[in-house]
DNA sequence: CAGATCTCAGAATGACTGATATTC
DNA sequence: CGAATATCAGTCATTCTGAGATCT
C-alpha cells in the first residue's frame, strides 16, 4: 500500500479519508429510499422542528437556502413533505413532514445506526467516546 | 446555533463537520497558487517517487486514473511536470516534477502546515495525537 | 489471448454564488 | 427604506462509471 510522505498522518488527509469511507456507506443507505444526504438532514430538521419556514431549515440543516428549495421539491413530489405559503408572514413557506416521511425516515434512521456502527468498528468503546469528543472540540 | 439531535453528536456528521473545514481553508491555500487539491497531491507524489507512471500516481494518492489524467493535462499546461512515453514500456508515460514544480510544492506545502495549525488550534498536543492516533485506527 | 495503461465523455454529490421578486 | 424570504440559474471540486484504443 503505497503511501504519500507528504500528506499521510497529517489530520486533514486522515480526515478526509474517513469522511470519505463514511460518505460512501451513507450514500448507499440513503439509494435503498431513493435519496440523497441532504433528504434525511430536511426529514429529520423536519420531525424535529415542525412547521418550519425553508430559511429555518436551512439554518437547522446547514443546507445553503438555495439547495434547501430543491431538495424540498424533491420531496414533496415524492409526498414525504407538505410545503403551503405562511399566512401569518407571505415571505415564508411553512413546510410540514407527512406520514410517510416520517416512515422513510424511521427507515433511514436505522440505516444510519449501522453505518456508524461499520464506520466505528476499529474503536472500543471508550475510544469512541475519546474521538466523539476530540471532533466535537474541533467544531 | 440550531443543532440537529438526529445528526449532533454522530460520528459520520462531526467528520463532515471537520473535513469541510479542513477542506475550505485548504481549498483556499491551493488558490494562492492557482490549484486545487487534486494538484497538491499529485505534485506531493511525483516529488517522492519521481518519474512515476500516471497509473502509479493514481496509485499513490488515491486519485481514479481518469482525474489523473486531466489533473497531469493542467500541470503540464503550467509547466510543473513534464510527461513523455515510457521507451521501455509504451503504454505507459513518464512524468517528473519541473523546478518550477518543486518551488510551488514547497510553498503549497507550508501553506499546509498552517492550515494544520488551524485546524488543530482547539486541542491539546497530547490530544492532537490522540486524534491522528484514532483516526488512523479508522482508515 | 489476458491484462495493464492512457484517454475521453459523462454523471452524482455536496457546497457555493449571484441575481431577482416578494413581503415584512 | 432596509432586511428577510423563496426561487432560479449557474459554477466548482471531488469522486466515480463506462467505454475505447494502445501496448505487453
Amino acid at each position: 500500500m503505497p503511501t504519500l510522505e507528504r500528506v499521510a498522518g497529517r489530520p486533514t488527509w486522515l480526515l478526509s479519508r474517513a469522511h470519505n469511507r463514511a460518505q460512501r456507506l451513507l450514500a448507499e443507505a440513503f439509494a435503498t429510499e431513493g435519496l440523497r444526504g441532504y433528504h434525511f438532514r430536511v426529514l429529520a430538521a423536519l420531525d424535529q422542528y415542525a412547521a418550519a419556514s425553508q430559511a429555518d431549515i436551512g439554518r437547522y440543516t446547514d443546507i445553503d437556502r438555495s439547495d434547501v428549495v430543491a431538495t424540498l421539491s424533491d420531496l414533496v413530489e415524492l409526498g414525504l413533505v407538505v410545503r403551503r405559503v405562511d399566512e401569518g408572514d407571505r415571505r415564508r413557506n411553512i413546510v410540514e413532514i407527512t406520514k410517510r416521511g416520517l416512515a422513510v425516515l424511521a427507515r433511514l434512521d436505522k440505516q444510519l445506526d449501522r453505518v456508524q456502527q461499520a464506520v466505528l468498528a476499529p474503536l472500543t468503546p471508550p475510544e469512541r467516546a475519546s474521538l466523539v469528543r476530540l471532533l466535537t472540540k474541533l467544531a
